[in-house]
DNA sequence: TTCTCTCAACGAACGGCGTTCGTTACGAAC
DNA sequence: GTTCGTAACGAACGCCGTTCGTTGAGAGAA
């Protein structure tokens, strides 16, 4: 039992917390992970670093560039294919894709914040510049590749986002992941089974197709038929 | 000039108003349109219809199913090609995918609310099922077209997200449409080109090339790229 | 050692948000 | 003329991002 400290000595409860920009930005990300984008807020970060969301402006202007600061982070994360991998680069696209994918998936609900604009991060850049320089060594003109790089970027993040708002319906469900998966899909399959089938004969008769097939598969698919649009490009 | 009621008789000040989900929705819309999502809030559209947030709800859920109301409402204004169209899938598919983009962006963020969950409004199955037809009807396989759907749809709203999150970047800085456009790219020109060219060779020469093309030239590139890939898909 | 100064940390507050609760009073039904 | 369901509402709750003015720890100067 400590002894209590003379009260006239004004008591210091705490040695002053050490803060810092990667200290605030790691907290963000474990919320992100634990609980989702909407439970990160800076009166949450702060409470996790028990002290006051005012502390945290010392270190970071406003919550937009803590999110985007929390992206770059993730982005860090994606491994590349070496410079000098050999395989040609249909096949170095669909890894750095697919990994891009899975990483970001992991941080779920980060996509969200960074759709749109031209991200400049050191990382974001590593990434560009390493897709750029696969598909202009594989002889795709300047032109098309920075198009495709472009297209193949928002294409990851919208699947990527799109499957971390299914995350969070599953979170605020409370139900078992599978549970959840099961009820959901059943609900959609009965949903599209009551429709009058004269109205949308083609819905009604693909209701099965619809419901086949899981994020992974989708996201595959959509990759295919991208890597296989700009091989059309370049035979014509 | 109006007599004055006189004080004692309690002042009705207003003939009670009558709200309707129609007029919410209807609302919702104008200041969509007029001022962005974020703009969008119970307590901005009560204020337009003259009254307290509390009065929405009873014509509305809450303002998730207000969205998805204005979204639904959306959806139906997108035009589609007759049913008897005689045109091949691929022209079909790129008219109805070109008019929801278009006919989403007019209503700019909106696109945001509904990236993930089937949507099973009356106007979304009303074009889904055309989809769905114009593909059947040009011989795609039925796990193929579903599939090629979803992708497609995810394609529209994330590029008409994207694209609403510049107009919102737009409306904030205050310019002038085309001085926005000038500076904005004016800078991000410049930060590439600040960038060390030995350690990023490739995006290093290819600045110009990222900065061409709008974002009509962009969508419909890589519109172009997934039905490339779905007819390669076709001939294997 | 003592003083000074800078600036991270902080407590409190502002104006917004979505939503809920309990009350009120209109208009239809009886 | 009375009753009654319910649309409309005012007030409040607990969040949010951000700003302001104060405080006090610790580094550098004296």
């Amino acid at each position: 039992m400590e002894t209590p400290a003379p009260p006239w000595r004004t008591a210091r409860k705490q040695p002053r917390r050490q803060l810092s920009q990667e200290l605030i930005v790691e907290t963000g990300l474990r919320i992100l992970d634990d609980e989702g984008l909407e439970a990160v807020s800076m009166r949450r970060v702060a409470q996790e670093l028990n002290t006051g969301p005012a502390s945290l402006y010392a270190h970071v202007a406003n919550k937009e560039e803590l999110l985007e600061l929390m992206y770059e982070q993730v982005i860090g994360e994606i491994e590349l294919p070496a410079p000098d991998d050999p395989r040609p680069w249909q096949e170095q696209i669909r890894e750095i894709v697919r990994n891009s994918q899975r990483t970001l998936a992991r941080h779920g609900s980060i996509a969200a914040t960074v759709m749109a604009g031209v991200p400049t991060g050191p990382n974001s850049m590593r990434m560009a510049e390493r897709m750029l320089g696969v598909m202009l060594g594989g002889g795709i003109p300047k032109r098309v590749a920075t198009m495709a790089m472009d297209r193949l970027a928002m294409y990851i993040t919208a699947d990527v986002y799109e499957s971390s708002l299914y995350q969070s319906m599953w979170r605020a469900s409370g139900k078992e992941r599978e549970q959840f998966v099961t009820d959901y899909f059943g609900q959609i399959r009965e949903y599209f089974l009551s429709l009058p089938p004269e109205r949308f004969p083609h819905l009604s008769a693909s209701v099965e197709e619809m419901l086949e097939g899981d994020g992974d598969e989708r996201f595959e698919f959509g990759l295919d038929l991208i890597i296989a649009g700009i091989e059309a490009r370049l035979k014509s």
